[in-house]
DNA sequence: CATTAAGTTCAAACACAAATGAACTATTTG
DNA sequence: CAAATAGTTCATTTGTGTTTGAACTTAATG
C-alpha cells in the first residue's frame, strides 16, 4: 500500500468528487485530465486560488499547473483576479456557460471545421484532376462532406444559444 | 528513406485524403485514430469491403480491424451487407447523418450525461452530510451542475434534429 | 467430421500525448 | 542591485490508451 498519495487527501471528499466529475467532462471533450482537475479544483474553490495552492492540493508539478492554467485562461474557462497587496496571480473558474461554450467553440470546434473545409476542398481538386467530378459516386461523397461541414458551422451559434445561460 | 510504407500507397491519393479527414474527425470527438481510418476507408469505398481488404489496404492488424469494425457497427456507423455466395462479412459506411448522430448520442453522450447526473447526486449527498446544503456557495455550485446536466440532456434531441438529414 | 477460413479475444508491446522538473526569465522588495 | 519569489519553457520521462499477434471460437465446405 502507498504510504500516502501526494496530498489531494487534504481536500474534502465533496471537492474530490467534483474534481473527478470535471476530469470526466474534460476527457469527454478531448481535453487532458489535468485540465479537468485544475478546472474542477477552481470550480469547487470558495475563493480565488494561487498556482501554488493548485500544485500542493492537486499534487501536480509546477510545469503542469502553469501550462494548464495558461491553456484554461486562453480557453476562457479560468480568469485571474487581482488581489491587492499580493503579487501572485489568483485564479477563478469561469462558470457562465455562455462563456465556456464560446471559448470551446472558438478554440477547438471552429478551427477543426475550418481545417475540415480546407481538406474537403483539396479532395475536390484531386478528384477533378482524376476526371471523377462528373456525376460519380465519389462526387456525391464529396458533396456530402461539404454539406456536413456547412451544417455543423451553421449549427454552432444555435447550440451556443441553446446551452447559453 | 523507408523502402515502402505498409501499403496505403496503393490507395489513390483522394482516398488517402478522405481517410485523413476522418481521422481528424474521429480524434475531435475522442475516438481512436484507427476508427477514423476504417470509417474513412469505407466511406471512400465504391463497393462493400471485406475485413481482409481493410487490413491490407490500411496496413493494420487483424485485431485492430476486428475490434474497430465491431465498435463502429455498435455505434451504427458501419453496416454489414450480405453478398450471396460469399461467407465473409462485407462492410459499408453508414452515411446518413441522422443515424450517425443517433449512434454517437446513444453510445457516448447519453451514458456520459447519466454518469454525470449520478455523480452530482453523490456530491449533493456529501454536502448534505457536511451540513453545507443550506444556502452556501457550495450549494449554488451543485445546483449549477444540475442545471448544466439537464440543459445538455434536453439539447440532445434538438441537436440531433438540426444536424439530421 | 476433418480441414480450412472468418472473425474474436486478450495479454503483452508499443507509441505517443501528457507530466515532470531543472533551468530559465521576469518581477518584486528590502 | 542582490536576493527572493512568481511564473514560463522545454528536453526528458512517464503513464496509459491503442495496437499487435498468437491462440482461440465459430462456422462453412468437401
Amino acid at each position: 500500500m502507498k504510504p500516502d498519495a501526494p496530498s489531494p487527501d487534504s481536500l474534502p471528499e465533496w471537492r474530490v468528487a467534483m474534481i473527478e466529475l470535471f476530469v470526466g467532462g474534460a476527457q469527454l471533450i478531448g481535453l487532458p485530465k489535468s485540465l479537468g482537475q485544475i478546472y474542477g479544483y477552481l470550480y469547487s474553490a470558495v475563493e480565488p486560488a494561487t498556482m501554488d495552492q493548485v500544485i500542493v492540493d492537486l499534487g501536480i508539478s509546477k510545469g503542469s499547473a502553469s501550462q494548464g492554467l495558461k491553456f484554461l485562461r486562453q480557453l476562457g474557462a479560468v480568469k485571474t483576479q487581482l488581489i491587492i497587496g499580493d503579487r501572485r496571480d489568483h485564479f477563478v473558474a469561469e462558470v457562465r456557460s455562455k462563456k465556456l461554450m464560446g471559448g470551446f467553440i472558438r478554440e477547438k470546434l471552429t478551427p477543426a471545421l475550418e481545417d475540415g473545409a480546407e481538406r474537403v476542398g483539396f479532395i475536390r481538386e484531386l478528384l477533378a484532376q482524376e476526371g471523377l467530378m462528373g456525376d460519380s459516386v465519389q462526387k456525391d461523397q464529396v458533396v456530402k462532406l461539404e454539406t456536413w461541414n456547412k451544417k455543423l458551422k451553421m449549427a454552432l451559434p444555435l447550440i451556443q444559444k441553446v446551452l447559453g445561460e
